[in-house]
Formats: structure tokens, sequence, C-alpha cells
DNA sequence: GCCGCGGCGGCAACGGGTTGCCATGTATTG
DNA sequence: CAATACATGGCAACCCGTTGCCGCCGCGGC
């Protein structure tokens, strides 16, 4: 029995494997990819043989002729947003179940990186999964005429989309501050860029006006912590008692803001926020936020991905729709009724600025 | 000027290009990968007929005879841990620098996953990041023999590795605690599998010694808020004036389970923690912890991969060695001198169970 | 006994670049 | 002016699997 130490650095090939189980190499190749077209037992000698001369079949080979990888990409907005730890959790888990590698690009909010990450990873890979992109509906269709797509977070015609419930989350946060006796709701925005955060505002207009609440909107402000305290700023120029913010990070950013100057969450104003992320929990006060299914957004949207790979048409009629909840934690409270004297100045300078300010 | 169009679904190939510029693929393939080796007037020639008819040079069939991929993988231990999105972030941007595209993969704590995932990936990627393996020292060994591999936060003979100075600070949160008139620290554990731990403990033993402050150590736990909470509860059992926890999540979950249980922080104990996440600056009180340079970590390590990569030996002598520092916050404080009913039980429960407990 | 069919394995042509080597033409040098 | 060096570009082999097609063989049917 034959056996040749192969000179260090050069792979295990099929034809070292074929020369060595004596048959040819394309039959190799079957035992592996297609056991079904060869001989059990030449299949069982190839297979060992291979195990003994430690073959593993090049993917990259495999590859150029039968244009798949097994890889797919996700890309996120930001990595350092907690939200997306969770959604690429699910989304490694569905495509490791499907023996597919994931490739995850940081677009770090911005639309060129997003771009030039995207072309560039595009030809290597045999689906994209784009979560909260910030690339342009154009570019995203013209992503999706080259290679099969998702869209989390986002919905866009004639492409296959994944989105959280996001009017039935606004409108259960809505009713939440109604029942504690709020009249008038600040959205807080984020990213206009991001399309969640036209869907919320635009949510809270229509729940507003069903539910006989005022509602305004101040913004846009970057979607950090650092961008809720700025908000904060701009909320003592323009007092609220209910506060509706883009996410989580802004949340937080605006009751430290407010904390700062003196303003108490809840007594004074109810913030609300949005995802639930772990810090929601630890901050004090513990944070009201709508939940978002985050592990089976990133799993849904890959498992639609695959499917469109493995052939399925992927249905770009009206996309998937996951359920969210509201979780009431402690930054929510009834509405003052007897102000101290910094409510008082509240709704003195409110009622001096404010009246322009809301809609409808 | 002749300018077929391509049946959809094709790709457009060197061959393509050739054509239509007049010249041989291998002249093609050349404006690209050797533009010095071609004609600067017939490369820009090529180069407007590739713009035009839509050229993208394949990464695979590249790959395939250079056996370069222009991809790296990043082992991460738990993409929910915020300590890594830094360091991703980091190595993202140093491999991006380079033209490099990486690869994320979430081991989830598990050393069958993580094994089972760099098997997959090893051989589509120029090389590896390993940030907080949880393998063995022999199976990254045998990675490393197979691809080069650079290791983080772990120090292994053999193999390139980058780690923060643990050593240092441990000796600075010891340092601070002391000055606080702590004159006991409890180390609170982390995983066993993870390098970090054991060193941490290790050099809180030796500091101990030359401060003359008394340790001892629990656990090991989860590194996880949940697994501060349970630590939390071992405390009460074996009560402490200072603690210094694995990570930061496990500090925070400290806390938060002290202060369930009526024990005040900083007033009663004092906790530090490890690696400075977000977190760390929101939580009540604000948690004083060891700060690594993150972002540094993660840029240090790729950079020094792809430098290996391009054929640089990757010097295994010692590890490089990255500076930390001590964030003060509100979770220290000077020991209580004059303890108060709780406080009076702590010291009694010790006096009777600790003194075995203590090293030295 | 002849024919058809199914199982199995091999041949050879890909897929899309890369690269060693050679041929040609031009510039440089003695 | 011959000889040499260099700049360019083409040829063809190669990287490593995959797959369409064909041939061989044995078996069952008529």
């Amino acid at each position: 029995m034959p056996d040749h130490t192969r000179p260090p650095g050069t792979r295990v090939t099929i034809y070292d494997v074929a020369l060595e189980a004596d048959v040819s190499p394309s039959t190799v190749s079957r035992a592996f990819s297609r056991p079904s077209r060869v001989n059990s037992e030449t299949a069982e000698r190839i297979r060992q043989v291979a195990e003994r001369l430690g073959y593993r079949t090049n993917p990259l080979a495999r590859a150029l002729t039968t244009s798949r990888t097994q890889m797919i990409a996700l890309v996120i907005a930001d990595i350092t947003n907690p939200v997306y730890a969770e959604i690429v959790r699910g989304a490694q888990e569905a495509a490791t179940d499907c023996e597919y590698t994931t490739v995850l690009i940081d677009a770090q909010e911005s639309d060129r990186l997003e771009r030039a990450a995207v072309e560039r990873t595009m030809s290597t890979v045999d689906g994209i999964v784009l979560a909260s992109s910030r690339m342009s509906d154009s570019a995203i269709r013209m992503v999706a005429k080259q290679r099969p797509v998702v869209v989390l977070n986002r919905a866009l015609a004639d492409v296959p989309c994944v989105v959280t419930d996001n009017p039935r989350g606004v409108r259960r946060a809505a009713e939440h501050l109604g029942e504690l006796g709020h009249d008038h709701i600040t959205y807080v925005a984020g990213p206009q860029a991001s399309w969640p955060n036209g869907v919320r505002w635009r949510s809270l207009l229509e729940a507003g006006m069903e539910l006989e609440i005022k509602v305004r909107q101040i913004g846009p402000f970057s979607p950090t912590m650092a961008g809720g305290e700025r908000a904060a700023q701009e909320l003592r120029a323009r007092p609220a008692t209910a506060v509706l913010a883009f996410n989580d990070q802004m949340a937080i950013g605006i009751i430290r803001g407010l904390s700062r100057m003196g303003v108490n969450v809840p007594g004074d104003v109810s913030v609300v926020g949005f995802d639930n992320i772990l810090a929601a929990d630890i901050v004090t006060p513990g944070l009201t936020t709508v939940a978002a299914p985050l592990y089976a957004e990133g799993s849904a949207a890959t498992r639609h991905l695959l499917t469109m790979i493995e052939g399925a048409p992927g249905h770009t009629g009206r996309p998937m729709t996951l359920p969210v909840r509201l979780v009431v934690r402690d930054s929510t409270a009834a509405r003052n009724p007897s102000p101290g004297r910094a409510r008082q100045s509240w709704v003195r300078q409110r009622s001096a600025t404010d009246s322009a300010a809301h809609l409808r």
C-alpha cells in the first residue's frame, strides 16, 4: 500500500486521492458530491483513502464551477449597536444549520462604506442579508439584481423584506403613555436614512390621531447615547412629559441628559425606547421599551435567503412582519399631576413655544 | 466599436474584455494584477473597455491560482458580549485598509462550535485572528500550522499573540482598593477556559503579596450578568468589602445582586470590573473598571496577521502587550469605617469562615 | 441469441484568472 | 553596424474540482 508523503505546503487534491485509490479524479469528485452516482464500495474505499491522506475538498475550486460558495453576507449598520448582536446570532445559527458560513460586514452607519463592502463581497457570496441598510433603494435593487437579497428592517418593493411590526409597537407605546395620562408625545428622531425611523414617526402620527394624543418630532439625532443626550438638551428648550425615542441607546442618553439637568424620569418625564437591548434593563430607571424579536429577525431573514438561494422565487409581495411587544419598566409613570418648580417652568415654556411645533 | 450585449446571468470575464480590446486574455489579466508589466496606454485602454463592459475580476478564480482570497477570519467567543464590538471594529478597519474582507465567526463560548467553524472556514481565508479562543492550546497550534494565526487575549508559545497588560491592570485595581483602605480583595472568577481569567487571579495573588492585601477567589461563574448575580449570592455567604470581577458584565451583575440583597455599593462593598464596556458607564453606580484598548487590540492583531500573510515571519517571542488603564467611577469607595447592622454581621461571618479561604 | 437497459467509471471540457517562458520589436551600447 | 538589453504581449500550462457524455459490462426480456 503506497503512501507518498506529500511535500509540505501542498494541499491534497482529488488527483492525489485518485492515484492512491486507483480510480479517476472524476470518480473521487463524485464520491463526495454525488455519492449515489458511484458504487458504494468504491465510494467507501475512496473515502478511506481520502481520510488517510487528509483530503479536504477545496471550496474555492468547487465554487468556481458550481458558483456556490456556501457563504452569505450579513450587512449590519453598526456593530457597536447591541441590537445587532442577537440578529447576528439568529442569522449565523440559521446559516450554520444549512452549512453556510456568514460573512459579517459592519457598515459603520455609512452609505459609502456599505456600498464598497457589498461591492467587494458580492461576488464571493451566494446571497446577502441587508440588516438596516443605509443604502438607497436603487442601490439595493441594483444589488438584488445580481444576487439573492433579503432586506431586514426596511420595506422595499420587488425585494424580499423582513420587518417588525413598528406600527403596532408605536401604537402600544402610545396607548401605554395615554393610559398614564399623557396627552402629548414627543418623538425623538434617529437617522433619516433609517427606514424604521420614518415608519415610527408616521405610526405615531396615526396613533396620536386615533388616541387623541398630540405628537411632535424633534431631531434627527445620532442613534447613540450621545445623540440622546443632545436630544435632552433640545428637550429643555421644548419640554415634554412623554418621549418616544427612536431606539434604546437614545432613550438612555435622554434619561441621563435629563437627570443631569435635574429633570426626573419618570417623575417629570416618561421615556420609551425601542429594541429592548440588554442595557435597557440595567439603567436606572429601567427603560420601558418596545421589544423586537431580534433573534427571530436574523433567523427568519436568513432562512428566507437560503430558500431563495436554493432556487425558490423569494416572495416580494408584502414584507414578512414579525410581532413586537411593549416591555414596561420604570421609565414611564403617570403624568405628574402637581408639578414642582421645574415642571412649572416647563409648562410655561411649552405653552409659549410649542403650539406651532405640534402637528395636528 | 462593437458592443455585444452579454446574455444575462453570465459574468463578464477577461476573455470578453480581451476580445473587445483586441489583446490576449493574459494581457487583460496583467493590466489588473501587474500593471507595470503592460504598456500604460494599453492598460488604460483595457481598463476603459473593462469599465464599459462592467468587468469585475472574480476573486474566487483568482484565489484558485494565487491561493490568496483576501479574506481573513475573526473568531470571537461571544458576539453578545459588547467587548468584542470594538475589537471587531478595529480588526475590520485594519483589514479593510489592506483590502481584506473579514469573516466573523461567533463561537458562542463553545469549544466545539469554534473548532467546527474554524475547520470550515480555514481553507477559504488567508489567515485567522482568534480572539479569546476557547480551544485547547494544541488545537490552536494545529490550526496555526496550516494558516497564519494571531491569538488575541491569550499567550501561547510558538504562536504570535497580542494581549493586554493584565498584571498591570490588576495591580492598579489592587492599589486603588488598597488606598481606599481595603485589606481584603475577593476575585470573582470567570470561565476557566478563559486565559485572562487565570492571569488575573495570579496577578492578584502577586499584587496582594506586595501590597499586603489578602486575596481569595470564588467561582468560576459564567461571564455574564446572570453569572455576576449568582456570585452575589455566594458573596452573601462569604462576605467581602472589595470585589474584583473577571469582567464588567459580572461586575454589573454583582452590583445588582448585592443591591437586591440590601447591600450598598460602594458603601458596603467596592466593586471593580474589567474591560470598560459601554454599560459600565451607564449603570448606577458607575463601574470602576480596568479599561482595555479594545479597538487597538483588534487592529494590532489584524495588522500583525496581515504582515504574516505578506510573508513576514510572525514573531512568536513574547506576546505583544497593550497597555491598560484604571477608570475610576462610583462603584469603589473608602472602606466603611463605621459598619451598620448589615456590615456588622458581615464582619462576624467573615471572621468565622474566612481565614481558611484566604491565601497567604 | 440479440437487444435494450441500467449501473458504473473514465474522458475531456469547462470555470476564470495567473504566470513562466518565449517571440517580437525597439532602444542602448561598444 | 553588430550585439545586447529591455519593454511588451502572446502561448499554453496550471490551479482543483464539476459534469455532460460516452463506453463498457452484466443482466433480463423476447
